[in-house]
DNA sequence: TCCCTATATGCAAGGAGTTGAATAGGTGCA
DNA sequence: TGCACCTATTCAACTCCTTGCATATAGGGA
């Protein structure tokens, strides 16, 4: 797993403070990738002192100053080794779904809880996606973009981030719904035929 | 990020040996968390030393003998305790879409086939979970399978692997097409109009 | 004045994960 | 007989990630 070669491509959409490439983690990278600050700046160090990243300082006014990253042409030439490489299988890792399985032993209550921050966030990318997506778009039919666009890489995340949101969300609205109709049919007994034909299938 | 309690939910399944509950990761809990069997052992002798699980010892013939860990009452609290503490978000780190945000300035031949194996990997993935899918309704409905189950967690935990597998053969398929019809109007450059038309959206 | 937020960055300690290597008992096949 | 594979487990070194904390400049609001 190498945070240098996901820092690498999100440099590639072109020069950025560490500030700022924090900030693009947390956009056009959190579909796939995530880090924190401290990395990211620590990365981008190791990456200068080899020459794959180049540093200037811009000095400002009413703000701190700042050190501005631009990708090499050696950079250039790792991140085409790397997309030869072979590739390794995604890593996910999510409490939530840690929770939802052991549902039965758990807070039900919690967790049905969980189940709704997590709809609601993942509403919240979603959105977030789409404003992208009409960005990039800027009135272009999706045909039209990936035929004339010079990079089509980042749209091409977007769609796999934007398809998970709302795999997160479908999961999500569908769990809570089993999990409801399982409260009443707990507090119902006698109506365990109602209830559930109303639920959305997960 | 706590393997600990994947672990304990896993043991939920009833009792497991280490290299068991390795083939559990692989399969009941590959869709949410995953582990080598390194940790996993490591995880299993310090859950014990707290009291989390219980360790008996079952002698084999023909095989080694081997260690079968429960989860006892204490690991229940702790696992309820859990469910019920805030959840944080799912943590994902994928090559693959880092390799497909570099296409542009990338080998976009091996990105190509690292999506065909990726596709390829999914696929089997699915039909392992379809199965296991089978093997727990028993030629029930779902409907009354969700009603009438003690432990509903596995079946949704199950539900929403299969939905991450089947997006990644959506996505996958998608971008493979666009970048196939990205080389044919690389290579006739007046054929344009023509190719974009059959393209799979991402 | 203090707190909060934003931009901008850094240090340190510890834990989790990855990688490489290894051991043992057993079966099947060329 | 040697190799490959399966079951079953362990040690060690290193890297990456997480968490806690901190600094500086600036603006706004109670």
């Amino acid at each position: 797993m190498a945070l240098r070669h996901a820092v690498l491509t999100a440099l590639l959409e072109g020069e950025a403070s560490g500030y700022q490439l924090s900030k693009r983690f947390d956009v056009s990278v959190a579909g796939f990738w995530s880090a924190t600050p401290q990395q990211l700046y620590r990365e981008l160090e190791r990456l200068e002192e080899e020459g794959l990243l180049r540093a200037r300082l811009i000095e400002q006014r009413r703000r701190p100053n700042k050190r501005a990253f631009t990708i090499t042409a050696a950079g250039r030439r790792q991140l085409h080794e790397f997309t030869a490489q072979p590739t390794r299988p995604a890593a996910l890792r999510d409490d939530l779904l840690v929770k939802v399985q052991a549902v039965d032993v758990g807070d039900r209550d919690a967790v049905r809880e969980a189940l709704a921050t997590r709809l609601e966030h993942a509403q919240g990318k979603l959105a977030l996606y789409d404003r992208l997506h009409e960005n990039m778009l800027e009135g272009r039919t999706e045909d039209d973009y990936l035929r004339d666009a010079e990079r089509i890489g980042p749209y091409l995340t977007l769609m796999g981030g934007r398809l998970y949101e709302q795999l997160q969300i479908d999961w999500c609205e569908a769990v809570l719904d089993v999990l409801a109709a399982r409260v009443r049919s707990d507090a119902a007994p006698r109506n365990q035929e109602r209830g559930a034909g109303r639920t959305r299938r997960p």
